[in-house]
RNA sequence: CGGGGUGUGGCGCAGUUGGUAGCGCGCUGCGUUUGGGACGCAGAGGUCCGCGGUUCGAGUCCGCGCACCCCGACCA
């Protein structure tokens, strides 16, 4: 290609709504132009990565079986209501109407049609197992998009879904993609972790996420250093320092003015927050068949701990759940900064209250909690004898430091950018959608299902956020929208170095070497800064000066030194180059033990 | 959805007490340059986010919207 002719324009200076580097320098280098929150065009250079990336994927999933297809972007509505994920999805879901008012979806992913795919192509344990593939548009309406191709509402992703007639199919599907997943990202030029994770709107058994570790990330990972154990935070179990234990001590109502917040509570008592329970007020929606019912949900964690909404959710199934104001606090009949679900009403006329009580709360005695009367705090609280919970269950959330749930040792808080995901969804879709085969014994047996997501814009924003420097972005040979930036530079006493140049594009082109060619008339900086932004892993310069002793000048992107060369070697020095580069990449695809 | 911020030429920005819009980069033409964002001359390009209001007069003041960004909630 030559940049005299590039749909693409660089940048001196980013647009001030940019703030992560990679997001930065995409667009700088041409890479992407944004039409709205979340919504990115790619434009040919970004193209060129993505199809490589995508090419990666496609190589890698069709070596464990997959067969690649492509399902629609837009459903009919009623596949995703046979889910019930119609109900149970809010406002993320692009919904609209057709011309004949039927209510249509937005593919947020394609478990439904695969589904539907299933229960009318899939008979018999014959047709078991099956590995099918695509390579889509998915619309998510993001609440908030950010961070460039980081976060966006419409995004491509690689999804496959395995289909098995036993559970042992699918463990063999599912480690077949772990692994694989492992290699996609190596050749891409990143490292990834994966981690034990929720399974979110996505249901199912198991899940692990694929992290890529950035500062920028926006997921918090909980790693032990120790045993290798990692989970998101949102699911990160952990050993909890129980307090040792006491005699129950009888309750006793204390005045504690202005004391809010556990912070003021725990000072003014002059106790460790660890000695007080918190009482945090929720309102949630909990399916119930089509439709749902609300829930006023009192969450009670030691004074000490962070409450885990991710834990909340799952612990209640429900499908929404916020912060209830303090005007929902007081229709229950509750005191806000000093409610507890001790004394409080049997029955309000508002909502349906359901306590629900992590369980160190358990086994921690004597607590001070609200009095539910303003002003004052009640010392001495058990849970059992003084209030009953609904539920006693994992709560909290894992922080720095607690314990390790595997081998006790402390945990490390890292951030990452999830790049891919694993479920295993069992029987999750086949059940609701009717997906049954024949077995052996003539019997009846639903399809086990499971899915795997990578996206590939996003998997291109962590691949720039890993290779970048000051200059500019460094892409591996892997997924560079080109393999050499040829860069001319032009004299106006004559043509020798656009000639010479120009030879040299043409034998690379022949030689199947894929060459952005600097034909412009521009001044050198201005090449060297372009080629530096644009960040392909070899760049070759032909100019008047090397150019009188024969030679030519060959440099990698992410090295200092530069290279002279005689013109007539240029193009089996380059060949060698690209070789090394694709070595150096095939090296760092390895194994990686599969932990669950 | 809460909190904060920003909307002026393609990008980055300035615009005073309210007086009819400028700068740098980029772009076009001509000329001089050519190994790390060169220089001169001449140009093009703006419904100042939108609507309403105050005023003789609004980029500027007031009101209501909208868009985008950041933090949180949420989410892959």
């Amino acid at each position: 290609m030559k940049m005299s002719v590039l749909f693409s324009q660089t940048l001196r200076e980013a647009p001030t709504d940019a703030e992560m580097p990679s997001h930065k320098l995409l667009v700088r280098a041409g890479f992407i132009r944004q039409l709205a929150a979340g919504i990115y065009t790619a434009m040919p250079l970004a193209k060129r990565s993505l199809t490589k990336i995508e090419d990666i994927m496609r190589a890698e999933i069709n070596a464990i079986g997959g067969q690649e297809m492509s399902m629609p972007v837009v459903h009919p509505a009623e596949v995703w209501q046979e889910t019930e994920r119609w109900y149970q999805i809010g406002s993320e879901m692009g919904r609209f109407k057709d011309k004949n008012q039927r209510d249509m979806v937005l593919a947020m992913t394609h478990e439904e049609v695969v589904a539907d795919l299933t229960r009318k192509e899939i008979h018999s344990y014959r047709q078991l197992p099956v590995l099918i593939y695509h390579i889509q548009t998915k619309w998510r309406d993001d609440p908030r998009p950010r961070a460039g191709l980081i976060r966006v509402r419409e995004f491509t992703m690689k999804d496959s879904y395995s289909l098995d007639a036993d559970w042992e199919g699918l463990d063999k599907q599912y480690r077949a993609h772990y692994q694989a997943y492992f290699d996609i990202f190596h050749r891409c030029g990143i490292s990834a972790i994966a981690v034990k994770s929720d399974v979110g709107m996505m249901g199912g058994k198991l899940a692990h996420e694929y992290m890529y570790l950035t500062p920028y990330g926006e997921d918090t990972l909980m790693l032990c250093d120790a045993c290798g154990y990692s989970a998101n935070r949102q699911v990160a179990t952990f050993k909890k320092a129980a307090l040792p234990e006491e005699e129950p001590l009888p309750t006793e109502k204390v005045l504690t003015p202005d004391c809010k917040t556990i912070a003021e509570l725990a000072a003014f008592l002059n106790i460790p927050a660890a000695k007080t329970a918190k009482a945090v007020f929720m309102i949630a929606d909990i399916p119930e068949g089509e439709s749902s019912v609300q829930k006023f949900v009192f969450a009670i964690v030691r004074g000490d701990m962070d409450l885990n909404e991710t834990k909340l959710v799952n612990a209640l199934k429900a499908s929404e759940l916020r912060p209830a104001t303090e005007e929902e606090i007081v229709a229950i009949g509750a005191v806000p900064g000093y409610a507890s679900p001790i004394g409080l009403p049997e029955k309000n006329t508002y909502l349906p209250v359901i306590t629900i009580v992590d369980e160190l709360i358990a086994q921690s005695q004597n607590l001070v909690a609200g009095a539910n009367d303003a002003g004052y705090h009640m010392l001495n609280t058990n849970l059992e004898r003084d209030y009953r919970a609904d539920l006693v269950t994992d709560l909290t959330s894992a922080r720095e430091g607690d314990g390790c749930p595997e081998c006790g040792a402390p945990f490390r808080e890292v951030r990452g950018v999830e790049v891919g995901n694993i479920f295993k969804l069992g029987t999750r879709y086949s059940d609701s959608l009717g997906c049954t085969f024949q077995n052996k014994d003539g019997k009846e047996k639903p399809v086990i299902m499971g899915s795997y997501g990578i996206g590939s814009g996003r998997l291109l924003a962590s691949v720039a956020e890993e290779h970048n420097d000051e200059y500019g972005l460094i892409w591996p040979i892997t997924v560079a929208p080109y393999q050499v930036h040829l860069v001319m530079l032009p004299s106006k006493k004559d043509d020798l170095a656009m000639e010479a140049a120009a030879q040299l594009y043409e034998d690379l082109l022949a030689a199947g070497v894929e060459v952005l060619f600097d034909d412009r008339d521009d001044s050198p900086g201005v090449k060297f800064n372009d080629a530096d932004l644009i960040g392909m892993p070899i760049r070759i310069t032909v100019g008047a000066r090397g150019l009188k002793e024969g030679m030519v000048e060959i440099k990698r992107r992410n090295e200092k030194e530069k290279r002279m060369i005689p013109l007539g070697d240029a193009l089996k020095t380059v060949q060698a180059e690209i070789d090394a580069l694709f070595a150096e990449i095939q090296a760092t695809i390895v194994k990686v033990p599969y932990e669950e």
